[in-house]
DNA sequence: CCAAAAGTGTTTTCGTTACACCCATGC
DNA sequence: GCATGGGTGTAACGAAAACACTTTTGG
């Protein structure tokens, strides 16, 4: 690593001083399953948050590209590389983590709970209703609310819950995602229309099987046309 | 500080190859003067970048909240400190500083210009119109315009454009600052019926002085009711 | 009296909400 | 045939956009 003398611009510090900080990346991993929103956590196993449930992160490696860090942890946990990942915020108190100073970047990311499994056995990683979570390990809880009202402004005006999704879908269980996610109900006919009106949706003419009740239209998220449409107002 | 060898959980690198990474904060200091949007900026004197602008940023010292960290940096270089900040977006390249591994937040701030001095003779502190910034040092023509896009969805539905102006104002200046940070025209009936009926201003019973024309109305931002209409909403 | 900006209301348009009935399927 | 959710249309409402003339002051 070069020299870095030319930053210490007030003198008091030298510059080995400003390397005592460590930076991690923490993903808060939403998945929906029986009609709830869940998010990916583990039992801490620090000793000062024993048995509580934290996000899962990691240290940043010194050639690491933070984005590429959030991807890795992704990865690492679920098995999955072509997730939805966005970063929200930066939580940098100083004494927010027990062992040392470390500044942490949350993500949000949306995956499909169904399209990989996860390594259940060797930790104790699981999915848990976001609305049924106490207290966590460190600022996590605080860091998963953040994430949380990000994710609801997002939602308003951007395509993202397709990732909640497979890849088809009935319009129900769009609708049942919408409303997990933001917590209240929805009127049926004007989502539909709503949705009819985005052109975000293409008909698979299938339908769904094995429900005991009349089926309904199978569609799929066409990336394509957003596309389009986005380009269109700017 | 603290043993920290708990966070290596994978192996190939020891505790201190993680405290490699230095954290920085900069800060895109918005101000407005003769009609436009400005961002304060100082001439780069590092030698990959000599010359150009950069935004104003410092190291997060290891003792400090990284939002300390940037309420420090606004107070050294305007000497103002009672001032709107909020966070951003955190860059993390790893080649984005010549200087070694260095991550850094953005925050952005709002002041009024003429609410203070800089320090314009000892180095070249200078506010620049946003509109006719061109390249500048590092990743920071990335920061600002990720900042700039930040501040136009923010000032959409908050009330953080007073920042910009002096205590008192007429409805003229305030649209006019609306439309150098929206970068576009508003109608004049509508953007005054539109304040009155969001309740939040206070009419001072007092006249602009000194203008070539008939004086407008003065007003002042009214917090105390924009608390209570954001408490109505949740 | 002229220039320049302040101040003021109404109409139209469009998107959002609210709301009720028939239809197709499984059992 | 009955229970369950699928599928559809319309009216009311409210927010935003479009739009022009009179008033006040300084010079």
């Amino acid at each position: 690593m070069k020299q870095i003398s030319r930053f210490s611009h007030f003198g008091e510090l030298s510059d080995k001083d400003y390397f005592r900080i460590a930076l991690s990346v923490d993903c808060v991993i939403f998945g929906f399953e029986e009609g709830e929103l869940k998010v990916l956590v583990i039992k801490c196993n620090i000793k000062e948050y024993k048995g509580m449930w934290s996000l899962l992160g990691d240290l940043v490696r010194p050639d690491e590209d933070i984005n590429s860090a959030s991807y890795r942890i992704l990865k690492e946990r679920t098995g999955l590389d072509d997730v939805y990942l966005e970063q929200v915020h930066t939580f940098g108190k100083v004494n927010r983590h027990p062992a040392g100073r470390v500044i942490t970047t949350a993500y949000f990311s949306l995956v499909n709970i169904k399209d990989h499994q996860l390594k259940l056995s060797d930790n104790e990683l699981h999915w848990h209703p976001v609305k049924e979570i106490g207290d966590m390990a460190f600022d996590h809880k605080n860091i998963l609310d953040t994430c949380i009202e990000r994710l609801r402004e997002k939602v308003e005006d951007h395509p993202v819950v397709f990732n909640l999704l497979p890849k088809k879908f009935s319009l129900r269980e769009l609708q049942s995602v919408y409303e997990a996610v933001l917590n209240c109900e929805l009127d049926r006919r004007n989502f539909r229309k709503k949705f009819f009106m985005m052109d975000w949706l293409v008909d698979l003419n299938e339908l769904e099987e094995d429900v005991p009740h009349r089926p309904g239209k199978l569609y799929k998220f066409n990336a394509a046309k957003f596309a389009k449409k986005a380009k269109k107002i700017s």
